[in-house]
Order: structure tokens, then C-alpha cells, then sequence
DNA sequence: CTGAAAGCGCTAACAA
DNA sequence: TTGTTAGCGCTTTCAG
């Protein structure tokens, strides 16, 4: 049996080669738009293309090439909105430039993200971008770049591993809120993530590090005394970040300000206010990182820290694909976006009990 | 220059062949889990493959088999909390049974959905899942029937495809919300929307459709007469919406009772609520899809339409997967999954102006 | 400008 | 059980 046979469905280059009475090399080079080509040759298998309704294998083209022009994107939670938009742009700049994306969630699980960095090897991307769950496993991605994978963290460092990255200035960010809060009168600041602390500061992912980090500078700077009582890390598990929320309202010296490290974390606290009868901003203040929509929508319209996710997503994009585009030499860059802490109604002086 | 010198950087089995002292296809046997292999060969393969830091080429693979193990995901706007949670749940159930998920966003938008199909056919995945811009034109998803890549449609109902599709039952749900604003009194009861109107109701998508013929029916089985002035619909654009609701709110015959079709809708809603001086659920009445999280943080809190998002996208995935493994033959199916009315505070008996 | 032929890394008959 | 031999559909020298 001859190798042009109709194999089945799938109309071939050489199929078209043949149906165009050409040779499959002429018919391969103005199918894939390289090499020299008549135009009349051109003009024939243009015609015959169309008339089979000829579409390219890039399965076929990405084995001959070495290269899928395709990059994976594995993120911590697709769920959350922040990194919804992120990945949302970061698929229209890569379109922008000729890439597609592959998309794997990782859950905030260290497992599920090296399986998901192994399958996106197997898949043979040309190049990663990750926001990685831990930041001291971090196994899969030094073998991610012996095998030849470049890689961007995005919105989170990690300095061991030298490498590019593209996040937010959330020390800045963290201190801005917390220098408002100050500057409002407050003295009893509470800051609080539902991360876990397990393990110790060093376990946290960078952003909420850097948080942790900006909220004790920003008091230290102000002279107030850090009181760790005030710095609330829940373990992923709403109910249990509640209940400990609720203990910091009712206890004697309960805080008059609180810094939500996450959207989802401020409508934890908000539950817990309306629950034990605190209202914003006459008893207590907020703040939130994360513009999410919702918070214009609550009473009163929350102060927030907006992060500039769109040019975080394009600027890791861009890196990324000027690796990928030869720059493999020059050294590892640190890049960071200022956010923006938005005034509206969640701060005010605190009441005197 | 023999074939299997080292290439470069990234060992294939013929390498592993090698240094494990058998031929190639023993290793490939090995290494790929399939045919036979002798428990010493395997042994020798295994460590070999170990040593060598041996990683599989899917694409060598999918070339040689066919097939991908890949389905594409093609969703209209990834950054709505609907399709986040359906995203999740499709990867989940695709990766439990061996699948691995390209994702394309195609923001309502024909054209980049027709792009995103093409990009997909041609990385030659082996099914789609889609939730489709439009419900005319799909001759995109003709085409893909036709090059024998199989899809299903999510959330979205296409009647001339005559495809597999898991959906909500939008009808229902509406009529039911619409009968809990009458039952509470409400006799001017409005339908909010976002989507465009423009060519009339077949250009809507199946949902909104759905829920507006299940809002009339339900007006109508109440004997209340339908107002087509109280059904208002946007273009996408959220200052044009709240024009529309503002200028209905203050109208002589306000509507009373607002069923929004979708939470960021409520949004806005609250928003010209609030500018307006109305509150929930004095002056008036509220009801919006979807179970957002933020909609019990706000006071009072919504009653929604939650919709099973999970069992909708575990189930649109097994179908598709179904058909990929062989079911090829069977008669397309219509699911349809029931919303569920979660009462909350944003209902009350209209007052009297 | 066009055609012939080799090869990307793997799977899959078939023979040994 | 193992090895041999064809391909999968495309790109890419290298001659003609």
C-alpha cells in the first residue's frame, strides 16, 4: 500500500500535493509560508488547500521544528479572581505574539504542581510560567531549565532559585495601608491571611511575606509596639479564620483596624463583624488587597489595594517570550509593580470605647 | 553521523536503548507501559531511563498514536466566577481520568472563538468543550464534527447542532424566582440583563433566553400582565445598564421586585440602589443567578439562584470523554441540571408608595 | 524555483 | 519475550 493513501479523514499536505499535481516538498513549503514557491505553484495549492479544507498538523510541525510555540501557564487556584485576569491577560499577549497557552491549576498543592510541570514538559512547551505553591520545593523547576524549559515566576519570588519574575511591591503596598491606618488615628492594627504559618515566615509565599513583612515595618516606623496577637494566619479554612477573628473583636484590647491580605479574606472579617455587631467605619476600619468588583457594591464601599494585574500578566508574558526569542544570556531580572491603595469609605478615625 | 548520537539536550528512548544494552523497541516498550518486556529488561530500562533523566515526548507519542489525551476548553470569559468554577471542576475530572486541558478564552467574541477552535484542531485535541458566543453562527463547530473532533456544549444549548450539551434548567429556575417575588406580593417584577438585544431574542444565548421566557411564563401564570418596558437588557456595557435600571427605578411605575441574570449584574443594580436611596428589601426586592461569594457580605444578604456548577462541568467532561472512547454512534444528548432558590434576605412583601 | 530524501521520537505490526 | 521495520505529517538540507 502506498504512503499517499487516503488515510481517513484528515486531509494531508501531501494529499493536497497530489490534488495540486505538485510535489509534497513545493506543497509543504506554501502550506507552511517558508522557502521559495511559484506563484503559480502557490496559486494551485492554495486552491486545491481550500477545496479539501486542509488544516496543518502541529503535532507534525512541532516534532520536525523542535519548537510547539506554545507555553504553559500553571497557576495556584484559577478560582481566584486575581489570578483569573492574570491568566486572562496573559493569554491575550501571548496571542499577541503568535504563542497559545496551556493552562494547569495547582491548588496551592506542591504535588499537583510538579505533575502539572511534568506534563507541560512531556508536552514539550517552549517556556513556563508559574506561580509556584512553595517556595522551598521547588525540585520540578530546577529540572524544568536543565532540560532546556526557561520559566517566569509570576507574582511570586523565589530567591533560590534565581530566577526571572514578575510581582507586585507588596511591602510598599502593605506599609501604604497600614501608614493610613496610622495616620487615622489607629494604634491597634490587625493584619489577616488565611495562610497557614505552619513551618514558620519562611513556608508563606512570598506576597503574603511581604505583606506580613511592609504591616510590622509600617508600625515599627509609626512606633507602635508589633503585637503578634494582632497577626492572624488562618490555615486555608474559613470557619477556623472566623472563629479566630471573632475572638480578636471580643477580646479586651480588640484591634480598631484590620489589613485583609485577600479579597476573600475581608469577606471573612466583614461575616464576623456584621455577626458581632461592629459596624465600618464607626467601630472598626478595613482595608483589603484586591480591587474586586464587589467592594464598591458593600456598606460602605471598602478602601482597597488594587493591584496592576493586566501589566503584571503582560510584563511576565513578555519575558518570558523574549527568552524563548533568544535573550537566554543576560542575567536573571526581579521585577516590580507598585499597587495602588484606593480611598473610598473603610477607614475613619477610631471611636473611643 | 549515525541517527542516534546525542542530540542535544533531552535523552529519547533510543538513548535509554543504549545505555540499557537493548533495542529500541524493547525500551519504548518499557518506558511507553505497553507489550511485553522481560522482567531483567525492564529492570535494566527503568534504571537507565532513571540515570539518563529520561522524559517521555507526547508529541512523538500523539504523532505515532493519533490521539492526544487532550481535550480543549473553550469558554467565553474566563474571568466570570461561572466558568472559573466550571474550568476547575472540567480540569479535575479530565486529570482523574487521564486527560490532560487546553484552554482558550474567546471573551463573547465569534471570531476569536472560530481562531481558538482552528488553534485547537490543529493541535489536534481529542474533543472540545465549548460554551458558544453564538448561537447562529457555529460553523466552526460544523467543521470540527466534520475533521471527526467530537464536542459538547457547556452551559450553552445550540438546537441546529444537534450536539451533546449539559446545561442548566434556566426556565425552571427563573420561574421559580419570579413566583417567589409574587408569592411576596410583587406585581411589577423586572428582568435585568446584560447581554444585547440587538437582531432580536434567537441571538441571545440559551441561558438568557431561557430565563426570560421562564420569567414571562412565570408573569403570566400568575395572571400578571408581561411589560415589555420592565425587561431591560445592556450591551455588555455596565454604565449604559445602570442608565437603564436608574432610569426604571425612577420612573412613576417603578418595578418592585429585580431578578438579575447574573451576580455582576446585581452589581450594578446595588449600585443605582444605592445612588437612588432604595434599599433592600423595603423599597425593594432582589434576586440574581448565581451563588457568588460576596453576596451574603452584603446587607441584607441576596437571595440567589445557585446553579450546580461542579456536577455540570463533571458531567459535560464524561460525556465528552464517553464519545472520545468510543460511543460514537449514540443519539446526542440534552442534560439539563436544576438550579436551586437559596432564600435569604433580599425578598419582602412590596410597599406601598 | 522545485523535487528527492532524510529525520524529529515514538508506536505498532510482524518476524525471529 | 525481543528485535526489525515501517510509518505518523511535517520541515529542511541538498541537488537538479
Amino acid at each position: 500500500m502506498k504512503t499517499n493513501e487516503r488515510s481517513g479523514t484528515q486531509p494531508t499536505a501531501s494529499d493536497v500535493a497530489r490534488a495540486a499535481g505538485v510535489s509534497r516538498a513545493t506543497a509543504a513549503r506554501v502550506l507552511g509560508g517558508y522557502g521559495y514557491a511559484g506563484s503559480e505553484a502557490r496559486e494551485l495549492v492554495l486552491n486545491a488547500a481550500k477545496r479539501l479544507g486542509y488544516q496543518p498538523n502541529q503535532l507534525a510541525r512541532s516534532m520536525a521544528t523542535g519548537r510547539t510555540k506554545t507555553i504553559g501557564v500553571v497557576v495556584a487556584d484559577i478560582e481566584n479572581l486575581y489570578f483569573a485576569r492574570a491568566i486572562r491577560a496573559i493569554t491575550d499577549t501571548a496571542n499577541a505574539k503568535g504563542f497559545d497557552v496551556v493552562l494547569a491549576n495547582t491548588d496551592e498543592n506542591v504535588d499537583l504542581e510538579r505533575s502539572a510541570v511534568r506534563v507541560m514538559l512531556a508536552k514539550r512547551v517552549d517556556g513556563l510560567i508559574v506561580s509556584p505553591a512553595s517556595s522551598v520545593e521547588v525540585d520540578h523547576l530546577v529540572e524544568a531549565r536543565k532540560m532546556g524549559c526557561p520559566f517566569v515566576l509570576l507574582d511570586r519570588r523565589v530567591p533560590i532559585l534565581q530566577a526571572d519574575s514578575v510581582a507586585i511591591d507588596n511591602f510598599a503596598a502593605a506599609h501604604e495601608a497600614v501608614s493610613a491606618f496610622v495616620g487615622a488615628g489607629h494604634k491597634r492594627i490587625a493584619l489577616v491571611s488565611n495562610s497557614s504559618l505552619q513551618g514558620g515566615q519562611k513556608y508563606l509565599t512570598s506576597p503574603v511575606r511581604e505583606r506580613l513583612e511592609g504591616y510590622k515595618a509600617a508600625l515599627q516606623d509609626a512606633g507602635i509596639r508589633v503585637d503578634s496577637k494582632l497577626a492572624i494566619f488562618g490555615a486555608g479554612d474559613n470557619d477556623n479564620l472566623a472563629r479566630k477573628v471573632r475572638n480578636l473583636c471580643q477580646s479586651e484590647e480588640r484591634a480598631t483596624a484590620f489589613l485583609a491580605v485577600t479579597s476573600a479574606v475581608a469577606l471573612v472579617i466583614l461575616s464576623v463583624f456584621r455577626e458581632v455587631g461592629l459596624s465600618i467605619p464607626g467601630d472598626v476600619s478595613l482595608i483589603c488587597f484586591e480591587n474586586a468588583d464587589w467592594t464598591i457594591a458593600v456598606t460602605p464601599p471598602l478602601t482597597v489595594i488594587s493591584q496592576p494585574i493586566k501589566e503584571l500578566a503582560s510584563a511576565v508574558t513578555e519575558r518570558l517570550i523574549g527568552r524563548l526569542e533568544g535573550d537566554l544570556t543576560s542575567p536573571s531580572k526581579e521585577t516590580l509593580l507598585a499597587a495602588t491603595l484606593i480611598s473610598r469609605g473603610s477607614v475613619n478615625t477610631p471611636s473611643l470605647d
